[in-house]
DNA sequence: CGAATTTGACCAGCGC
DNA sequence: GCGCTGGTCAAATTCG
């Protein structure tokens, strides 16, 4: 069939662990002057926004990992059964200090594999987003050197919003839209 | 009982 | 060409 086509080279939302700290600095999320709600709360709202964020976090040696080097997260040698070969999907990688190896990134994720790897004592795992349409896959690997460390190497964008996100927002955007249609 | 996870098999790319 | 490796599939198993 036809050859499909690239994803836009956007960046996915990061991960937000509730409890475990961020060894590269968490991106806080901030309230543009004229911010429309609705877009808020839509994805590409927040993938924009973060790319904006992210290019501002690298200029200033903010150390989001593009890829996790040591444990190995190598060139792409995206296997399978022979799809994505030569992938253009956005992917990067960050690390946090957890003593859970899922981080609550508000998405829901459902495992397909998991594989010990070379020069690894731990197993990296291997999740798929559970949304219908959308293709998103992270990965999840403790380092050797520092078993307390989480890597987690998101490829893909999400072409839903956040389950989690809107479920806790939903009641205060009403509140405030409420209140902004009062004035 | 349906959904999610586990796990071994399979497949493709890469280096030698 | 062959072996190694990483990523995915899918049947079996576990969980809620």
């Amino acid at each position: 069939m036809e050859e499909q086509e690239a994803p836009p080279p956007l960046l996915p939302p990061p991960a937000r662990p509730t409890s475990p700290t961020y060894l590269f600095a968490p991106i806080q999320p901030t309230l543009l002057p004229n911010t429309n709600l609705e877009s808020l709360m839509s994805c590409n709202y927040n993938q924009n926004h973060m790319l904006e964020q992210y290019a501002a976090a690298e200029t200033s040696d903010q150390n989001i990992a593009k890829f996790a080097d040591e444990d190995n997260i190598k060139d792409k040698r995206i296997g399978g059964r022979g799809r994505n070969r030569k992938s253009t999907i956005p992917r990067f990688a960050f690390q946090t200090k957890s003593e859970e190896d899922i981080l609550d990134d508000g998405y829901r994720w459902r495992k397909y594999g998991q594989k010990s790897v070379k020069n690894s004592k731990f197993p990296r795992s291997y999740y798929r987003c559970t949304h219908l349409t959308c293709s998103v896959k992270k990965q999840v690997q403790r380092l050797t050197k520092d078993r307390s460390i989480v890597v987690t190497t998101y490829e893909g964008i999400h072409n839903h919003p956040c389950e989690k996100l809107m479920e806790t927002l939903s009641p205060l955007l009403k509140q405030i839209q409420l209140l902004t249609n009062r004035f």
